[in-house]
RNA sequence: GCCGGCGUAGCUCAGUUGGCAGAGCAGCUGAUUUGUAAUCAGCAGGUCAUCGGUUCGAAUCCGAUCGCCGGCUCCA
């Protein structure tokens, strides 16, 4: 979604960041130190150095301020300039980031500085013609942020802002912002009963409350239904092991900042496991494998633990307890075609049941830092590409960013309000198999060395849960809602004929609730609405009389009468189907 | 980890220049028996994140710690 440097949005963004630096500066004085203010996705942004902190107080006066100089419709003027000149320009205005910023550019390209009004930057450009041309934008927040995005250079202050061609468009995107906000998981989790994560135990660790966990456990049933289906085997492995293991798997060496602290046991070392994929290996070594045993696929809901930064923990979406939904497949050289074609396929079809059909892959080829034979490194790149090439997943090469172990392909998958999201993950492996000396005796009567490959498609079931409550909004489908329909008598002379419905559909297996509270019917239709119940059934003395119920499905209002069974199976089938909302449509009188 | 902001009842939030800690919702009790998004009344609920300091007196000022939020960095 980047945007092209010449479209007009672009270069209004581009344009309304020197003007909010011209603005910063008219109000805080020319000795702001001025960095980089580029365009983003939705937006643009400025960083400053400057002695004040700003903050959102602040936003109003530099609004004003960049109104005013747009309203001066001052015209963009383009200056290319020696370096020489450049140099004495900047000196001039004493920036000490923009002399290192010029240091930047290569020496045959033209060197350029923007003037609109009494500011002047250092800059590549384009703009619009003029000011004026600025139509609609807003600051919306400040942060930190490291110069040159590097730990160890001085933070700067971010202002992020965001601006459009219309008034109509920037309302849109600030809905679009309230709208994200709404479906924030954090907060549908609080408010569905979901999960917490409670401050006693510790940040980053999930607690899964009754309503959460039910819905795990239903993506699990089907997790693990569709793994045996596509032929994989599971497996469950320790939760912790010795450091000779981690040593072995070279973990201590390059991965133990992120591990837990070891316990002693006995005179052992032991750590909380990062990763899994050193018991799956244990376990191929327990005995001797033959070319006519692979490929072996062994899946695994692993729960590991990592050491991540307190500062980047974010809800379910990064923590420091989570349940991989990992797998490995170990295969011979000529089955890795074969194979990784059917993981995308598999990855596709887990996706699309849960509702998600934009998906894009990033295929990470060789870096300089690497381990493993430069045959096995292009046999497994082709295989990704031709698997990708095969399934029609459109797919951007990042030369040089795989692991130093393997090549990989990594898949984002768009929600519905147009966010991407990182979770599949194919990664071939030429360490471990060395390190553990994996070996599989082939047709020759020889040992071979067989292919590695990591692969997890939710990611971890915590993030994909994050993931699946703000793309439903915290909506579930029938098939996935804890709850999938609850009754309501409309007075208690119905509380039997309402436990009679549920244990109908109960006997089929479906998730009911009798709202036995003596309130008023529309008091208990809106806390099941709010409660995003995808069926309603309400049940008075007509419906009672006549072994029937009047159904109303989430969002959609009073849809009619029908009897008991008709809805039954109505629900049924959804849930079998996995339909990702509930039926509206009204029943036939 | 870094920069900035924040932490008051289960939730959302008031609380003035330092002077008796509040509301709505949720909860509990009672009344109401209701036909498709909020019935009424009463009750209860707090070590103002924690620890320390300043002060006659601290939710309020200062410091430390913990946690959260927005980013940055990180996510072999």
């Amino acid at each position: 979604m980047k945007l092209d440097p010449a479209s007009l949005l672009y270069r209004m963004r581009h344009s309304a960041a020197h003007v909010m630096a011209a603005a910063v500066r008219r109000l805080y004085g020319s000795e702001v130190q001025l960095d980089i203010g580029p365009p983003t996705e939705d937006g643009f942004y400025y960083d400053f150095d400057l002695e004040h902190r700003l903050g959102p107080e602040d936003f109003p006066a530099i609004e004003a301020e960049m109104a005013k100089i747009i309203a001066e419709n001052q015209p963009f003027e383009r200056i290319e300039v020696t370096r020489d000149e450049a140099t004495a320009l900047i000196e001039g205005m004493k920036q000490r980031y923009k002399i290192e910023r010029l240091a930047d550019i290569p020496a045959d390209e033209a060197i350029t500085f923007y003037r609109n009004g009494e500011f002047l930057d250092l800059c590549r450009g384009p703009h619009v013609a003029s000011t004026g041309e600025i139509k609609a934008f807003k600051l919306l927040n400040v942060a930190g942020s490291y110069y040159r995005g590097k730990e160890t250079n001085p933070m700067l202050q971010r202002v992020y802002a965001t601006a459009f061609a219309t008034r109509q468009e920037l309302d849109d995107h600030l809905r679009r912002l309230e709208e994200a906000k709404q479906r924030d998981h954090r907060k549908l989790g609080r408010e569905l009963d979901l999960f917490s994560i409670q401050e006693d135990v510790g940040p980053g660790l999930i607690h899964w409350h009754p309503n959460g966990a039910r819905v795990r456990s239903i993506i699990e049933d089907f997790w693990r239904k569709e793994h045996f289906r596509a032929g994989y085997d599971l497996l469950y492995t320790p939760h912790t092991g010795r450091s000779a293991l981690w040593q072995t798997s070279g973990h201590l060496g390059f991965y133990k900042d992120s591990m837990y602290a070891p316990m002693k046991i006995d005179e052992n070392e032991y750590f909380i496991k990062p990763m899994n994929c050193p018991f799956h290996i244990e376990i191929y070594k327990s005995r001797i494998r033959s070319y006519r045993d692979l490929p072996l696929r062994w899946a695994e809901l692993g729960t590991v633990y990592r050491y991540e930064k307190a500062g980047v923990l974010h809800g379910l979406l990064r923590v420091r307890g989570f349940t991989q939904d990992d797998a490995h497949i170990f295969c011979t050289p000529d089955q890795i075609e074969d194979e990784i074609v059917r993981v995308i396929r598999f990855s596709n079809f887990i996706w699309k049941t849960f509702g998600f059909t934009e998906i894009t892959a990033y295929l990470a080829t060789r870096p300089k830092e690497s381990v493993g034979e430069e045959s096995r490194w292009q046999q497994a790149i082709a295989s990704l590409e031709h698997a990708l090439k095969l399934e029609g997943i459109p797919y951007e090469v990042d030369e040089g960013g795989g692991a130093f172990y393997g090549p990989k392909i990594d898949m984002k998958v768009r929600d519905c309000i147009g966010r991407e999201w990182q979770c599949t993950t194919i990664q071939f492996d030429f360490n471990l198999p060395e390190r553990f000396e994996l070996e599989f005796v082939g047709a020759d009567n020889q040992p071979h060395r067989p292919y590695m490959v990591h692969r997890a498609l939710f990611g971890s079931i915590e993030r994909f849960f994050g993931i699946l409550v703000e793309q439903y909004a915290g909506a579930f489908p029938v098939w996935l809602a804890p709850e999938q329909a609850r009754i309501l008598p409309i007075t208690d002379k119905q509380l039997d004929y309402a436990e009679q419905v549920a244990e109908r559909l109960r006997a089929a297996d479906l998730r009911v609730a009798v709202d036995r509270r003596p309130e008023k019917i529309g008091a208990r239709i809106r806390d099941a609405q709010l409660a995003k119940i995808p069926y309603m059934l309400v049940v008075g003395g007509r419906e009672a009389e006549a072994g029937a119920v009047a159904v109303r499905a989430r969002g959609a209002g009073d849809l009619g009468v029908m009897p008991i069974d008709a809805c039954r199976d109505r629900i049924k089938k959804e849930e079998v189907e996995r339909h990702l909302a509930p039926d509206v449509s009204a029943v036939p009188a």
